[in-house]
DNA sequence: GTCTATACTTCGATAGAC
DNA sequence: GTCTATCGAAGTATAGAC
């Protein structure tokens, strides 16, 4: 068993497998992201889905994987940026992002594969977003300890996640308010 | 189509199905509830799914309702409470609540019909917090241009899901520091 | 109100030809 | 590297007996 050949991963096709299956997971939910649905996105045969991943855990953790790769390379550009927190902020924004970050937080509730590398990927993530507030706040001469790094950076990520999401469901009542209150901070913490 | 036999409403078996379709979905995601699973979780047919709903989304649709009314029912405890506003804080961190808000979140970016209704229902718990956050800050006195009460409560609602969702994941780094940080805020707004 | 039986669809996965 | 062919499992849904 599980002694079938499978492709190689610099495959070319390979990779519009995983850009299909990216598009069908933001547009219709994990529970959408099958072999058949795949393929009629890319236009090839459901049966290369499998030829290219043993099965559908390999096939979301080489997605995850992606993804985090991509948002990794973000959040160094942010650091390096004029107005890290302000690129933070919009990363975090993005409603793409917000709509694939929810899809893997449902479905790391309950494939065990997946939520440990989810868990993993996202203390790397967690890791460069306290990195920034640090730098930061002690540039601005904030206390460290009255001002939380990773507190501010749960805050700022949930917050950001929690407005795209709305918005992207055409609520849009509070968001000017918010969106005031976050500018002034942003440029409290940020000259 | 769609004239066979439908099951009442006030059902005792109906009202188990839905328990237990709760129980999937908490546990298991949102793409797991199907009538065979649920109908193993009771102890029934699975057929009976289909005898009390026309259909799945029907179903989700109930369910919603049903976690909606215990919520709504919690916000206005929360709203009569001596401590509204750490009552709505308790209410978000609820990890079961967390979860199943994030399932909904999910399920709801891909089925029309559970989408529209997700926005009312949200429209409505929100405009309880709002209320809430509206009373405790004129009672003490602060500036409601300053502190918007829209964006607190999506504000809290967010950072209390996102903490929830982490610790059921066993990421704890931030959360003393983050726990701290609430507390301080709370006793600011509410004595 | 609940059961059996059953039709139809979709999915994951594999074997083997080209 | 990609295709055809094909299994078996699981899903939604319905008809009709009890």
């Amino acid at each position: 068993m599980s002694e079938r050949r499978i492709g190689s991963e610099n495959s070319k096709t390979r990779e519009e497998l995983l850009e299909a299956a990216e598009q069908v997971m933001r547009e219709e939910g994990y529970a959408a992201v099958t072999s058949r649905r795949i393929a009629e996105y890319a236009g090839l045969k459901p049966q290369l889905v499998h030829y290219y991943f043993r099965n559908m855990d390999e096939l979301f953790l080489a997605l995850l994987q992606r993804l985090a790769d991509a948002h990794l390379i973000e959040f160094a550009r942010a650091l390096a940026s004029e107005k890290p927190l302000r690129a933070l902020w919009e990363i975090s924004s993005n409603p793409e992002t917000a709509a694939m970050t929810t899809e893997f937080l449902a479905l790391a509730n309950h494939r065990k594969a997946i939520g440990a590398e989810f868990v993993k990927l996202n203390r790397r993530m967690r890791n460069m977003q306290v990195e920034v507030f640090k730098q930061v706040l002690q540039k601005a001469g904030f206390d460290l300890q009255e001002y939380p790094p990773e507190t501010l950076a749960v805050a700022l990520e949930s917050l950001a996640r929690g407005i795209a999401i709305e918005s992207a469901y055409g609520i849009t009542l509070s968001h000017a308010k918010t969106h005031a209150l976050v500018e002034r901070y942003l440029r409290k913490f940020e000259t």
